[in-house]
DNA sequence: CATTATTAATCAAACGATTAACTTAGTCAA
DNA sequence: TTGACTAAGTTAATCGTTTGATTAATAATG
């Protein structure tokens, strides 16, 4: 019954799913999975309820699709960041020192991309979904972290790695990855407590370049080389 | 028969009560609000179902209780953390490097009560729980955040402040207040990132250790005397 | 004219809430 | 000590809704 038809991108099959994810992605995002009833997500794409069975299924076939066209938004995003960062470590200097400092920025430059992926407006929707995904994974996450960020830890990871004295596969330096990771998602990740403790509503172009500069400030002091890094 | 204190606090009915706040919490917090059923709850408590309509009016009353009760034990956990805290602060020295130093050393003790309540095993479902509210807060996490969390933040928000030049009320310092706690909590918020990326199952005893070995060299780092802070 | 897509209607299951009957426990007059 | 009385607590059953899924009939497409 059910047909993935890849030819015609723009047939009338095709316009119904890409209506039906771009509004499952907000009905989910906004309500979590269980919340969200498939009528509800119908009524938001202007579609008839049955057509979630059709084209994917069910209601989660739906909710993968969605992780799908997710993916393909930060794959979007970050491919020009890790060619950055890809190019820029090829040409890094042997003297240990300035490879250091080399790094350091491409490591920030790296970081940048990510608050500003996170930043963007259209996002929202998507890190609600991502940030419940972590508490229990399923096959939903794994698309994600499959698809694309656990290339981009072990890319971070590298540059941390290289901008310190610590092994790259080492475990302290997959703590501090994660950590400087951690400094820059919390404000995405827990808005409950952003928005009381600095009364920022939403996260306003002026709000994410404060963060990069906070986060340069942090991260150049943790590096710098006489910081205790071992 | 009278033997049962007529003003006992383990009645009958306290007993169903208590008994229904723990099996929430863990429903609750393994399957979020919306997928956690009223039947499923009562039926792990082991008591009947009309009864959370009987003692907290309904399903949204038992979650509220079990946030109440959420509170309570983060600050039976935080509240010496915080006797210590102002303790410190009050017998802090007059001279400026001594007293930035002091409020380091304070900063770190603090930090480690955070790390070590989010790493008690028991924890693990709130967690989960205050995670989801953060996302869109409601009266629940109104709950928190004004009978606990605020204060914490402000708490911090201080010690960074003395362990600083920045100014208490300043957005810098808020913001690398919050990046702290970011640093500390995302271990326990991206489980599923964690797991895969430190190939860590849940936060054993000895994770919580790298955690706080790893955060006080990275804070002692941001905070050295020479680190360009603001 | 056959494939693909859409529609309204309907299904059984599960949901939160509520009811009325029933049990337990503490109170107090006799 | 007893036993009727009351309030608090508990129970099984049922209420009306909503849920995801599925059906058979219809429409659009090329």
């Amino acid at each position: 019954m059910r047909n993935m038809n890849s030819t015609d991108t723009s047939s009338r099959g095709e316009q119904t799913r890409h209506a039906l994810i771009d509004a499952a992605l907000k009905v989910f995002g906004q309500a979590g999975f269980d919340a969200a009833s498939t009528r509800s997500i119908s009524k938001a794409a202007n579609v008839n309820q049955a057509l979630i069975g059709y084209h994917f299924g069910g209601k989660r076939g739906l909710y993968l699709a969605v992780f799908g066209h997710i993916l393909s938004q930060i794959t979007e995003h970050m491919a020009p960041v890790i060619v950055t960062v890809s190019d820029r470590v090829e040409g890094f200097s042997e003297d240990v020192e300035m490879r250091r400092q080399e790094a350091l920025e491409v490591l920030i430059v790296a970081f940048n991309g990510l608050i500003e992926m996170f930043g963007r407006a259209d996002s929202a929707a998507w890190v609600r979904l991502i940030v419940r995904e972590q508490q229990d994974p399923t096959d939903a996450f794994e698309i994600l972290y499959e698809g694309m960020m656990g290339r981009m830890m072990n890319m971070m990871t590298m540059l941390v790695s290289l901008a310190s004295d610590l092994p790259e596969d080492s475990e302290a330096c997959r703590v501090r990855t994660h950590m400087l990771v951690g400094q820059v998602l919390l404000f995405h990740i827990a808005r409950g407590t952003t928005s009381r403790h600095l009364s920022w509503s939403g996260l306003s172009p002026d709000n994410i370049n404060t963060l990069k500069e906070q986060f340069r400030l942090s991260v150049e002091a943790q590096f710098a080389p006489g910081a205790a890094f071992q």
